[in-house]
DNA sequence: CGCTGCCGTTCCGTAAACGGAACAGTCGGG
DNA sequence: CCCGACTGTTCCGTTTACGGAACGGCAGCG
């Protein structure tokens, strides 16, 4: 539990809203003392004061506090897999994953029950993942879709470690 | 955000695992007077203290902060959109939204600082957003992407509510 | 050049969170 | 009973996080 990660990911929200530090102090209540040390990791700050700061952010607690994973944690050989949440409509349940494949040889996954599709959006490096006998590549910012009531791959093209998001999508039976 | 609610989770947590809160203190490293404190919410815990507690009890810290739902992010009149997550890699912020789009007239929102991206992949229903001179429309399965440095528009196609997920980056600057 | 306005950091007195010790209450054993 | 070991709370001196004010730095403007 590190408080400089937690000023940073502040430092990084406050940043990307283009408001500056002396405002965000002002609009949470707290001095711009505190919120300096805050990003500094220089203090310890108390509850009340982080609370203050965040919601006015906009983002719930959780997401400057270096909480690795909320949801049970997958590992295979090259893909780590974190489920963020579970929800399900009139014809399908839903598992919405962040995935991170490591670079090298990549991992094979067995075949899903049929009707099961996965949904993948890259956000960093080049995927190439799908069924295990035609995968397909996609860049960062691009999708992919398929059926994975196959077996199926996944490897991270080059040196750069591979993050996305994975839908996976199961029919109601 | 009540303390006395932070408080009452680490007591009930603390009185599932049968010890006491003296011995908890000593675990942690805290004293029983910030403990007992904690506990009756009459303190204002400093996140050195509420994670040295937490980690004795083998739960994370979001465990006991009291966010039911993440901060439903308000879009407004169409769009509810709650954040599941912020990360960060070397060269961008990215902040990971489960989003949900009412059927009817659709919402504009105002642009984004320079260089932000937009990742839409829908899950169920149709989706036309994008840019609002140029939106794009994706039926479930599909993924779209725009830059939202201009105002931009979402809107469900048709009657169902549009399910999707929403990936906005920021690049570091 | 001033002057103004905003930026973020540092200084500093005050308020409060901290840990240790003293406290009353309760249980079980000799 | 009385004692020891334990519970959780309260008291208190020390430490430290707090906000306001003062500071230097950096634009834009006359």
């Amino acid at each position: 539990m590190d408080p400089a990660v937690v000023g940073r990911r502040v430092r990084a929200l406050r940043e990307e809203r283009g408001i500056s530090l002396s405002t965000l102090a002002r609009l949470a209540g707290v001095g711009k003392a505190t919120l300096s040390g805050l990003e500094h990791g220089t203090r310890n700050p108390t509850l009340e004061t982080l609370w203050a700061v965040t919601a006015q952010l906009g983002v719930p607690l959780t997401a400057v506090l270096a909480e690795p994973a909320a949801g049970p944690t997958v590992h295979g050989t090259a893909v780590t897999a974190t489920l963020l949440e579970v929800f399900t409509d009139t014809d399908a349940t839903y598992e919405l994953y962040r995935m991170r494949v490591a670079p090298g040889p990549g991992q094979l996954s067995p075949a899903h029950p049929p009707g099961v599709t996965e949904h993948v959006t890259v956000f960093a490096g080049v995927l190439r993942a799908g069924p295990a006998d035609a995968p397909l590549t996609a860049p960062a910012g691009g999708h992919l879709r398929w059926v994975s009531d196959v077996p199926h791959s996944y490897a991270a093209v080059g040196d750069e470690e591979v993050a996305a998001s994975l839908l996976l999508r199961y029919p109601r039976r």
